[in-house]
RNA sequence: GGCCCGUUCGUCUAGCGGUUAGGACGUCGGCCUCUCACGCCGAAAGCAUGGGUUCGAUUCCCGUACGGGUCACCA
């Protein structure tokens, strides 16, 4: 392998990116990017059934939203494309012919019926099915469909060295004639993918786990193709809880999903690599330390359960580490969505940074914020509590205290309220929260000097009188 | 069923012949405290199983069990 190594992504546009897919590519990514190789990005829409531009849109949006670039493929061109199967046919049906040519392939007419019925036969007989070969040697060439099949040796074994699976082998009396083109011309899977890995130059092939028993069938055309194969790296399935191949009676596997549910790049890319990958203890990583560290010989060779708790965990982390002015811009499209009014980018700033250690997505911390946005309404439970009876007493003492100060910070209220406790001989927390409920409607939010100075003094006396006015001076509740 | 792969706390994992089997998430308990969080401290929790090899196996080999994958004119 160059020192330069070529690899690619080669996702199916049948539906969006999902988790294992997007692990795929980022391992691949990383790969590049450590060793300073090209990252590859490579459609294969060959099934004209599943495919669809809308999917192959969803999937380059997944790939750029988690920063995973490409440096061919796509809207990037490069010199090796065109980078969609579909664009490609010309080339494979010049390759099938030449195969057929040199006799490394043959036309096989046994039809789909006759084939079935030797299927059938064989597991009635409990008998392993294979292709019998009936038309290997034959030699007209009747006019009539036929597919075209790979001349596989007889005898003998296909063997490599897997990069985290180490050597595999299997006798070729596990493998058959397998067929290469479709009665309707069309190349299958198997043997396209295989030739654009070599038009491509691939120097190493990363893929899902289930591409292991692909392999030795796919090495079989790279010899009849005479052409030395690339590495492969097989990678670890992703599983659900039920240790099968994760999938979306799981849990949501779609990539996009993340990112609407309020998940930054950063913490899905750093639970992706962690999936299957380890760096001794180390759990949370930037982006840059992945592609310094990142290494195939770290990649385990066992599959694991997707880990969705961690993901939040990472997650929340990110956060809670991100400088608020960073992280307003990344909640900023989650305010609109939430219909709420965007204050200005220096107060939504604040608002980040007073509530940034207590959401573990961007969508919970607009959620919990509500009420720093606009006024909302008091939770009955809590004015019931605590804007009626003592506690009402209380609170007409603490908004005389704020509307007497010289100011509303921390420096100033923080004597002010608790002279007010000592006073009265109770805890700060009978004064803290009737003034929290008045100023944010609910029993929970950040620290409450932090709200008072949010708010200021005008909007904390507006929401106080409000607050009072809604509920009556007995246990009656809200005069409605 | 044939073939291929795998098996360390509930989960993600470290370990590469000798360790009190380490970390993280989650869970539980405590501390802090104006609420909710954060933070801090602590606890419970694991080498699938049987044989070898070896002075010594979580680690190496074989079997068994269990799990997954793959055997298409799908990708």
């Amino acid at each position: 392998m160059s020192n330069r190594p070529r690899v690619r992504f080669a996702p199916s546009p049948t539906g969006s990116l999902h988790i294992g897919g997007a692990r795929t590519a980022l391992f691949n990514w990383l790969y590049a990017r450590h060793h300073g190789g090209t990252f590859v990005l490579r459609i294969e829409d060959t099934d004209k059934e599943r495919s669809t531009p809308e999917n192959t849109q969803a999937i380059l949006e997944a790939l750029r939203w988690l920063g995973l670039d490409w440096d061919e493929g796509p809207e990037v061109g490069g010199p090796y494309g065109p980078y969609f199967q579909s664009q490609r046919m010309e080339r494979y049906r010049e390759v099938i012919e030449k195969l057929l040519a040199e006799g490394k392939a043959y036309r096989c007419y046994c039809t789909p019926e006759e084939l079935e019925r030797k299927r059938a036969q064989a597991q009635a007989e409990k008998r392993q099915y294979r292709y019998d070969r009936t038309c290997r040697d034959r030699e007209d060439q009747p006019d009539l469909p036929y597919t075209v099949r790979l001349k596989v040796p007889l005898e003998g074994t296909i063997a490599f060295e897997d990069r985290v699976y180490g050597r595999i082998e299997v006798s070729c009396e596990a493998l058959q004639d397998w067929i290469i083109a479709r009665s309707d011309g069309t190349p299958v899977y198997n043997f396209v993918v295989v030739l654009d890995d070599i038009d491509m130059k691939i120097d190493l092939v990363m893929r899902g786990e289930d591409g292991l028993n692909n392999t030795p069938t796919q090495l079989t055309l790279y010899q009849a193709l005479g052409v030395e194969p690339p590495a492969f790296a097989h990678l670890p399935f992703i599983l659900g809880p039920d240790r099968s191949k994760l999938s979306k009676r799981h849990a949501p596997v779609s990539v996009l999903h993340y990112r609407d549910q309020g998940f930054l790049p950063d913490a899905m890319v750093n639970f992706l690599a962690r999936i299957g990958w380890s760096y001794g203890d180390q759990e949370v990583f930037t982006r840059e330390e992945l592609i310094e560290k990142f290494s195939i010989e770290n990649i385990g060779k066992t599959a694991g359960v997707f880990p969705a708790d961690k993901l939040v965990w990472l997650n929340f982390e990110r956060i809670r580490a991100m400088d608020p002015a960073r992280l307003a811009e990344r909640v900023k499209p989650f305010v609109e969505k939430a219909g709420l009014p965007l204050p200005p980018d220096d107060r939504l700033a604040w608002i980040c940074r007073l509530q940034q250690d207590r959401a573990k997505t961007l969508v919970e911390l607009v959620e919990i914020s509500r009420y720093f946005f606009t006024r909302t309404p008091i939770d009955p439970k809590a004015g019931q509590k605590f804007l009626t009876g003592p506690s009402r007493e209380l609170l007409l003492e603490a908004r005389a205290a704020i509307e007497a100060a010289s100011d509303v910070s921390e420096a100033t209220m923080k004597p002010a309220l608790e002279g007010l406790a000592a006073k009265h001989g109770v805890g700060l927390g009978k004064i803290a929260q009737p003034l929290r409920v008045a100023l944010t409607g609910g029993t929970a939010s950040p620290g409450i000097y932090d709200v008072i100075e949010f708010f200021g003094r005008e909007e904390c006396l507006r929401r106080i009188d409000e607050a009072l006015a809604q509920f009556s001076v007995d246990s009656g509740g809200e005069l409605a």
